[in-house]
DNA sequence: GTCTATACTAGGATAGAC
DNA sequence: GTCTATCCTAGTATAGAC
């Protein structure tokens, strides 16, 4: 009963933060659509930052089951593919909740949560891994930093491109997933290999 | 001598939106940090938004100024990486105002600003060409939508990823900026010719 | 047009009863 | 732990004198 109403009120979070933002998203807002008083969300959650932790927390569980799924005798190289494939839709369907890069006090909630820092990095050393092990065989760009890759897939995550092209209205979803995993991968030159 | 004012303001807006953000500025501090009185700033600006909005107008003259003076012999796809690698060096001094893009009010004041969508037309026209030229001899991929690449090249002046890469310590701005520049245009895999 | 001083409101957070 | 009602700061915007 309780942990059901931590549920809905992470829901709300996750929704009105992929739909306004942070800033956007007020906690009177978030009370309403998770059917709860104010008060009662602030002694579940003790500020607004806790509540943007624990959605994105959240996420990266939901993130972290996914890679799990995914077949192990896929290649490294398609499991990642998978995965941007995974982040792409779920910012179309408008359910990524996204944080500003810029806000302080936001970031140092996040890095000082064990929880949050816990499953990031775990995600970190998975891809990671899978990253170093294409590299190692020639797939990935072995001169790129393993870092920089890493970061450049979780960048994909929040890219606005995705969204932009929705709102032409002249592609799918399946569409737009296609381009922008192609255009992360093999850039927007003609390389031999590249389509 | 008004005209000097209204560009101390707009810096202090730049400035103010390339640290903070849009959300994280406020005008209290635009005032303080141009020197003028915040009512006097209403005068020349009427709301926050305008503010903004004159700003990025600003930041789009000096992006086409830079583009104009680009050499014209230099081939299209050298002149598109000339303006990726502009905007990830002004991005890296932490020159670079970007605005939210959930925030409904402010996109409206910008797509009702004649001012800001010349340019941002006049921008995207030029870029537009340069793509399609070299999507024509084969140099960009022909198969992506031109628009899509165009998109991707805007997006790529506001990723997160060159300030991530700074943060490590480990990497200069030349590198950063090659770096970015590199997975952009030929992506993370190792295709022939990528490198 | 510039200033000082102030009005107004949104929104994060709490008090205190049940 | 949940609620209603309230506090209070921060921040946008304006009044009115010079």
């Amino acid at each position: 009963m309780l942990l059901a109403r931590e549920g809905a009120i992470i829901a709300a979070v996750n929704q009105l933060l992929a739909e306004k933002g942070y800033e956007g998203m007020t906690v009177d807002a978030v009370a309403a659509l998770a059917g709860v008083a104010k008060a009662s969300l602030y002694k579940h959650y003790p500020g607004k930052e806790d509540l943007a932790v624990a959605a994105l927390t959240d996420l990266l569980d939901r993130c972290l089951a996914h890679v799990r799924a995914l077949p192990p005798q896929l290649p490294d190289k398609e499991k990642l593919r998978a995965v941007v494939r995974w982040a792409l839709q779920l910012h179309l369907a408008r359910r990524m909740p996204t944080l500003p890069a810029s806000n302080g006090p936001l970031r140092d909630a996040l890095v000082g949560n064990k929880d949050y820092v816990a499953r990031l990095m775990e995600l970190s050393d998975t891809l990671g891994a899978w990253i170093e092990s294409e590299q190692s065989n020639g797939s990935i760009a072995p001169d790129l930093p393993a870092v920089a890759v890493l970061y450049t897939l979780y960048a994909r995550a929040c890219d606005p491109v995705p969204l932009f092209l929705q709102a032409t209205g002249n592609y799918s979803e399946e569409e737009i997933v296609a381009l922008v995993e192609r255009t992360c991968f093999c850039g927007l030159l003609a390389l031999p290999g590249a389509a």
